[in-house]
DNA sequence: AATTTTTACCCAAACGTTTGCGTAAACATT
DNA sequence: AATGTTTACGCAAACGTTTGGGTAAAAATT
């Protein structure tokens, strides 16, 4: 079904029902033909070629008002089954549809040198993108050549000209380690990325106002997944024993974590505690449940499309920088560390 | 930069440009005249507008030939952050990604009635689908309506003309109950979907061929996720203290389960054996670990994109309904019953 | 009745691309 | 030298759409 069709069946030119569709109402065409078309649009179940109407459009409006109604979210392919991903997604979708937007979904930034991604990337259509996950430098520059409208969402404190959503990851940290103080605990180790990472600034800021000590041997610079969790927490845990308390950089490093202590026959708390963030919701089907800090991870969705459609909307952009609140929640990965050293030097072993 | 200005600069016409584009190495421009053609493109950074090679194509070719080198992905929204459909994914967009394809995500089909999706599935130009989560016979219309080329991928035999890449989960559900039987357990419980479920019906039959005693109460109607199982299993141990063994119809279910039976002062698996299907990652990261049937599921999502690519690229269709194999995967959540009722009517409480 | 205004519609050009057809030049064959 | 063949390229039409610029007829104003 093209316009022509539609035109020719309801006895009237293209240009007539084009009209009609894009300014309904209008005193373009006379009550009966408007009546007309529309009725045969509904017949026929026509919907306008999304080609045709871009190749027009761009050059009429110059990208002003070709109006695609979707936005993009530009996500890390190695993300793509870590749940916080998937929240902040659903986020972005419900509200994203709430408002008339569909989301399109480009994966795999780090595959930017294949040129078929390129190419899919590019010709994705979209008003205005969500990024979700760190981009590195020459991705940010690609986004900028690419897109008008964006908005990055996660922890990471990207100094960028972005705007961006977050929770205060660096407060964040601190207060998880804090809590970990509170309990008592003076030997926490650090699962979790360093470079750049926030959250490892975080750690260590917070040790070292509080007087903690510092020790190399319990920084353990490792990627994001419950593997690496449990492989460091494993390493770590064999090699000394005074840790008493695990900050883990998210909740799948935390929860590989848990499960390398069980197996040195470590108990949780009592022995050793854990604690992690975003509060995923596996957090509550491990034993004991996770101790973390919870993220909102679907508001950041839903902010980041309200932002990004206000933007879209108003043509306006204020840059801003929001951040939502976190907060602790206990659960039952931290306690107490035991009264002496968990396993006096020789005595034990 | 279009087609017209890159010819301008090079100082031929477009059809020059467009043939070496679209025929390279042809002879259909000279030698110099190409390679400058080539130099003009990587220098100005041009990519050929989709939107009008789209609109010319599809009439030249007739949908024959209107390349996109894309498939779409259709997948339900409920399941969007089920573990499931993110390793089918991964697996699907690997092997595209191999073959020169890139994937389009679709999202919830429930929503088929927003006009917005529908416009907007309507227009995500794919030269095929790969159908996840089990589409209600509207879906199916639309789908025939809009697809040729159409590959299910997902445990439920729907019976259906399209292609599907599938585990037996009829046989899964046999296997794991049989697995039980074999530890000795008699009452088995089942968690999980019962309308147009076969892991319903591989329960079922597996009970019955094997004798056991089958009881409406143990039989629990759920949707498949982490909530529900324990909300069931929460409420089947308070009433019911018979039951020595769960069977979940996917481990999102299982792991809930086990969390309510854990609340409950139940042991595993001395005192309930667990089993789910899937062989998701969390799976490892419970206590005890749970034993399940592992489903290949990123081979599934291969498997999807090696089969609608072939029939993308051959043009002929070979109906087909390939069953990849399953395995039991021993870990630490079942073994036999205790040798007396779990808790004697009276005797304890 | 003659005029202006409004209504209701059509024509044609343009968006960026692809390709059948045409053709001028270069080369090869007599 | 004249013919045929190949090479290298341009012309123009078409894809489905939108819109500025019409215009003929109807309605309103004189």
């Amino acid at each position: 079904m093209t316009l022509k069709e539609i035109a020719s069946l309801a006895g009237v030119s293209p240009s007539t029902v084009s009209r009609v569709i894009n300014h309904p109402g209008s005193k373009a065409a006379s009550r009966e033909v408007e009546n007309k078309i529309w009725q045969i649009i509904r017949e026929t179940g026509y919907i306008p070629d999304a080609s045709a109407r871009n190749l027009k459009l761009r050059s009429v409006l110059a990208q002003n008002q070709a109006r695609q109604k979707a936005i993009g979210c530009i996500l890390a392919r190695t993300h793509t089954s870590d749940p916080f991903f998937s929240k902040v997604t659903r986020g972005l979708e419900r509200e994203a549809l709430r408002n008339g937007y569909t989301v399109k979904y480009i994966f795999s930034y780090e595959d930017l040198r294949n040129p078929d991604i390129q190419e899919a990337i590019q010709q994705t259509k979209v008003e205005g993108v969500a990024l979700l996950g760190r981009p590195d430098s020459k991705m940010r520059s690609f986004l900028k050549t690419n897109y008008k409208k964006i908005i990055y969402a996660g922890l990471n404190n990207i100094d960028s000209e972005f705007d961006q959503i977050t929770c205060n990851a660096y407060l964040a940290s601190k207060t998880a380690v804090s809590y970990l103080a509170e309990l008592g605990h003076t030997h926490i180790a650090y699962l979790g990325e360093r470079k750049n990472e926030i959250r490892y600034r975080g750690y260590l800021d917070a040790i070292s106002q509080l007087a903690l000590p510092l020790n190399r041997e319990r920084i353990i610079d490792i990627h994001l997944s419950a593997e690496d969790g449990y492989r460091a927490a494993a390493k770590l845990l064999s090699s000394t024993r005074d840790v008493t308390a695990l900050f883990c950089a998210n909740d799948l490093t935390a929860i590989g974590a848990m499960k390398a202590a069980k197996e040195s026959g470590c108990r949780i708390p009592e022995e050793l505690s854990v604690i992690g963030i975003d509060d995923i919701e596996t957090c509550q089907y491990t034993t004991p449940m996770l101790t973390t800090i919870h993220i909102p991870m679907e508001d950041m969705g839903i902010m980041t499309a309200k932002i990004l459609i206000d933007r879209i909307e108003t043509g306006k952009r204020i840059p801003m920088k929001v951040e939502l609140p976190f907060r602790l929640i206990r659960r039952g990965s931290c306690a107490a560390p035991p009264s002496k050293p968990n396993h006096p030097p020789q005595a034990m072993e």
